[in-house]
DNA sequence: CGCGCATATATCGATAATCGATAGGTGACC
DNA sequence: GGTCACCTATCGATTATCGATATATGCGCG
């Protein structure tokens, strides 16, 4: 499937936007789609077939932990949380980025 | 291979660096690599096996051209030049991606 | 002359991330 | 009882990138 006529800008920053949202609180994966999703009009968004692979992807690099709590409506949720050396390497990749749109803004106004 | 230590943001933004830089002056594909290392200090780079193919990809969108010539230096190289269709591209991917980092700049400052 | 280096194109295989689709389960409200 | 919002999860297909590698040529230099 995947029709791709988008060029996928998303491709590497998922890790780099769910570490920034759990840096905000502790959250489980349906409120951060949510929070993405409002936050950017829609433009970036974490669909379940991305996220929950990327949390686990943190998860097993201890950037983020995962504990079964009941949500405000209720219902259990896995709350995720951002560890110490999460908080690195959301540094690290903050860091990254800005240096990757800086060069790409340098590549742009090229003449 | 690859120990895919860094988060590969380049993903899916060659397409854009390298119709960016066809449309200063026509091209041949070492002198895209030489240009883009050059302009980000190494921060982004356009290597072989990621380049050959992107060209390849834009050529049969109908976005570039080639052809061979002689390069100044007297070997003969592919001159890739950007079409009509490739410079509204360029616009459409242009917006894109202001647009993308836009958003992750939402996101990134989120409290 | 012969050596090496910068120039230049090209392909291959491995890797990995994303996405659409799909499935399942629960609480609440009408 | 039905439907909706909530919430987690997996699978398969797709695709771009990258490292490595191969090949070839013009030029400067010892």
């Amino acid at each position: 499937m995947a029709p791709r006529d988008k060029t996928d800008l998303l491709h590497g920053s998922l890790d780099l936007i769910v570490l920034r949202t759990l840096s905000v609180q502790p959250m489980h994966g349906y409120a951060i789609t949510q929070h993405v999703a409002r936050l950017t009009d829609g433009v970036l968004s974490a669909d379940p077939g991305s996220l929950y692979p990327a949390l686990e992807r943190l998860k097993r690099n201890g950037w983020i932990t995962a504990k079964w709590q009941q949500s405000p409506t209720g219902r259990r949720a896995r709350y995720y949380a951002i560890t110490r050396s999460g908080l690195t390497q959301l540094g690290r990749e903050t860091n990254e980025f800005e240096r990757f749109v800086d060069a790409m803004r340098r590549v742009l106004r090229a003449t």
